[in-house]
DNA sequence: CCTGAAACATGACAAATGTCATGTTTTAAA
DNA sequence: TTTAAAACATGACATTTGTCATGTTTCAGG
């Protein structure tokens, strides 16, 4: 769970996001919150926003950084984590396509990323002013109530998360973990479900508080029965109910 | 943590909630949501909304009941509970006066309650349909972005909650918890500062995702240390600042 | 003011998980 | 292709927390 010594102020490749341009259409259509706008609102909004990348090694924002930016995932998945003083940290939830973030008014009221965004490979994101923002949900009720149907979805989440942090075992947490990510990212093959992100054993230990350590165990246990193999990035899930079972029992 | 042996299925008193009457004014000024609202607007909202009491034993909903209704707490306090298959539960959040619930609308598609709300003691809650509550967000957009606010505060909290549950040990958790009652909802006195929730062992166990002996025994420790005094209805903190030094350890 | 149930308490032991040390394999960059 | 870093792996042991058993205290309702 030790990941790094000083999480917050190591950098390791200085390198800046590529120059942001403005967003173009594509992928945009998978959108929701996008395509519930009228023709003429979905114009002006995308006006907007502009797109960034980054990569490996950079930061989105991060813990305490102020807010100041709206955020939607393009491509690429992004994690959001936070630490503890001594160093530990934990990965709340992973952002893919489609996501918004920092999407709560309350993170505006001049106050700090209460977490860390940082990209998981190569991520594009477009972001938009808070100002752009707020004015686009006061001329939207639907874009509103869009919004607010995503927040529910995320606490929700978020509690089911606590949930199982608070009641379950190490090895009920982590299948809990790829069961959820083989339904939400999963690419059927002929021998199993292979995960669409590149996760190491320690990503999976931030993800359910557990030590790196205890993550290998259990997934060679897991390996052993069957139940999934690969590492990093080709993790494959073999036996989606048999996880499930062990994830409930 | 074990609780019950059938933790959904036991009512012990079967006595039926208080006859449902319109909301009248008077602790309503506290409640944020309604004070956003055109004096007219409030007017209707309020006609839309009746007002409920429960008592001990009573739910106010049970995880998988359909969600048809938007509530706010008027007096008194709401724990939000879910249950594990094992029948073992855990408490996601203690709500008081002027919190809301149910506000995702994505508990509104069609869909059942996560978990299990009921009162802590005597307690008064307003609530008001779907419809008229997607009318009110529809007609202001003040109302949408104080929703948007509230659940990102909710989110907010919900994480940390995941965090803390993640990476801290029993001790720091008791202490948290400790520490944010006391901020939400604690009484200066002489000595301390009172809490104005009763809580048992069991209940900060439920929070903190222990067993009760361990939040015993951990409050054991906390008394002699001079943390804490007394149980359940009387608990006071007498060491604020120190125990914000544990929990942040 | 009883009295039974709930809440609090404590010990002994078991189980789960963390910690540290060390070594091998895989991956990605030069 | 080489090579250093990251990821994976495993054992020995310490620590934390859970489990079960049992007893005392407190409290709310009759």
């Amino acid at each position: 769970m030790e990941s790094e010594r000083a999480p917050l102020s190591k950098q390791p490749k200085k390198s800046s996001p590529s120059r942001p341009e403005t967003a173009p259409p594509g992928t945009l259509n998978q959108i929701p919150l996008l395509n519930i706008l009228s023709a003429q609102d979905r114009e002006q909004v995308l006006r907007e926003m502009t797109e960034t990348h980054y990569g490996k090694g950079q930061y989105i924002f991060r813990e305490g950084d102020p807010t100041e930016y709206f955020h939607i995932v393009k491509e690429g998945s992004v994690k959001c984590v936070k630490s503890s003083p001594g160093g530990k940290e934990c990965t709340l939830k992973v952002l893919m396509p489609g996501d918004l973030f920092c999407c709560d008014a309350a993170a505006f009221d001049g106050s700090y990323h209460p977490g860390t965004a940082q990209p998981m490979g190569q991520v594009s994101v477009l972001r938009m002013s808070k100002k752009a923002y707020f004015d686009m949900l006061r001329r939207s009720p639907d874009a509103a109530l869009e919004v607010i149907k995503y927040l529910g979805n995320r606490l929700n989440e978020a509690q089911e998360k606590a949930k199982v942090l608070a009641l379950d075992r190490a090895d009920q947490r982590l299948a809990s973990l790829l069961v959820s990510l083989a339904e939400r990212s999963g690419v059927p093959e002929s021998s199993g479900i292979r995960l669409a992100v590149r996760l190491t054993r320690q990503d999976m230990a931030n993800m359910v508080g557990v030590t790196t350590e205890t993550a290998i165990r259990i997934m060679a246990r897991f390996k052993k029965d069957r139940l999934v193999s690969g590492t990093a990035a080709r993790l494959l899930i073999r036996d989606l109910p048999r996880l499930k079972m062990i994830a409930t029992a």
